[in-house]
DNA sequence: CATGCTACGTACCGATCGGTAACATAGTCA
DNA sequence: TGACTATGTTACCGATCGGTACGTAGCATG
């Protein structure tokens, strides 16, 4: 890591100094001094603070689909099963020391304004992921694709958040099996269809 | 408003601008300046900005448990209706404009540092509320009650995030949908059950 | 009037914010 | 060798950060 060029070393240290301890919260002072290197080395790079920080959500963003094609591609024509492999790595993940969520939807938390940059990446992600997974729980043969859908996307979001909130054993560890209970009791013969007239 | 002392404005003002843009983003110069107020009068109603943040934290908690409990009164002796009614005023709640989440949520976001004062007036929050929808769900009979209030905490955190995520129309819109099929799939008689031996 | 108390404002502090001008150094190719 | 390019360094900018020393207006007491 050292002998990397200081574009990259910055660039590597903005990545583990903005996910720690939030964009907003590290000046770019400490991201030089901690990458060995210095100012004009991060402005030749970056345009500016908010771009470095832009190039380092497309980073995550960019890992993130990495992860979920990996899981993806672990088992053909199952999207439940592709699904549940992709939630149980996140939770292995979410117990590993230093795991603070999703570090878009932390940047959308920490920039509010409409058309910031690094809500842009957030949301952009979060809109394709949505897509995708309504593509999968159609091809689950869900009832309601769209609702299974939001269901599950809410339960993501929901174990991002919560395992910044608990230390270990917080409601995020139940997220694979609690994405099953919904995607089962969302499949196959309509239990809950009400009476027809 | 603006007949209120000095002390009060800031409070309101800063309960305000810190939900709006975040506490981080907020300096003590514009909250006094929107509250038509100085400085000197902000430090001697709170200790430091930090304090007035707690405050504003402490605020949003107790606010939260008014309207949960208004929603527990409206259904005695019926948890699920309680839950149901608790999510179809948060529902209406995000659609208002201006909505941003949970600000706790958010203030343990923009806080990771494990001993911050907004860090844990969020987390104080979020167990108490764990261990409520602990006694909700083992009242409806769920069969693996912690197992349901932690799948209910992750929807409700993930509706919090959703909300600002998406525009209108996004998962968060389906969280009260969702939270009921999770629980009719979580009562009742063992769908679930596997062989025994 | 004088005193004391409360509530508020003016003016300022050092530190840090994001960002830049000017210059030094090293490698590359002619 | 000399010119060019890329990358490094020192030193600095105005603005804003959270926080404070100190002065003053208003009002109730004696």
């Amino acid at each position: 890591m050292p002998g990397a060029k200081a574009g990259d070393r910055i660039r590597e240290t903005a990545k583990q100094l903005f996910y720690r301890d939030g964009i907003r919260a590290v000046g770019v002072d400490a991201i030089v001094r901690h990458a060995r290197a210095t100012k004009p080395s991060l402005y030749r790079s970056f345009r500016s603070k908010d771009e470095l920080a832009a190039a380092y959500l497309r980073d995550w963003d960019s890992a993130f689909w990495q992860r979920f094609e990996s899981a993806v591609a672990a088992h053909p024509d199952d999207p439940r099963a592709q699904l549940r492999l992709f939630l149980e790595r996140l939770t292995q993940r979410m117990r590993s020391p230093g795991y603070r969520g999703c570090a878009l939807t932390n940047a959308a938390v920490e920039y509010p304004q409409a058309g910031h940059p690094a809500r842009r990446a957030a949301v952009a992600n979060k809109h394709r992921l949505r897509r995708r997974l309504a593509l999968m729980t159609a091809a689950m043969g869900a009832r309601q694709p769209r609702l299974l859908a939001d269901g599950l996307a809410l339960l993501l979001e929901g174990a991002y958040a919560s395992s910044q909130l608990f230390r270990r054993n917080g409601p995020a560890r139940a997220v694979a099996r609690v994405a099953d209970q919904l995607i089962e009791a969302s499949l196959g013969r309509r239990r809950l269809t009400r009476a027809k007239h």
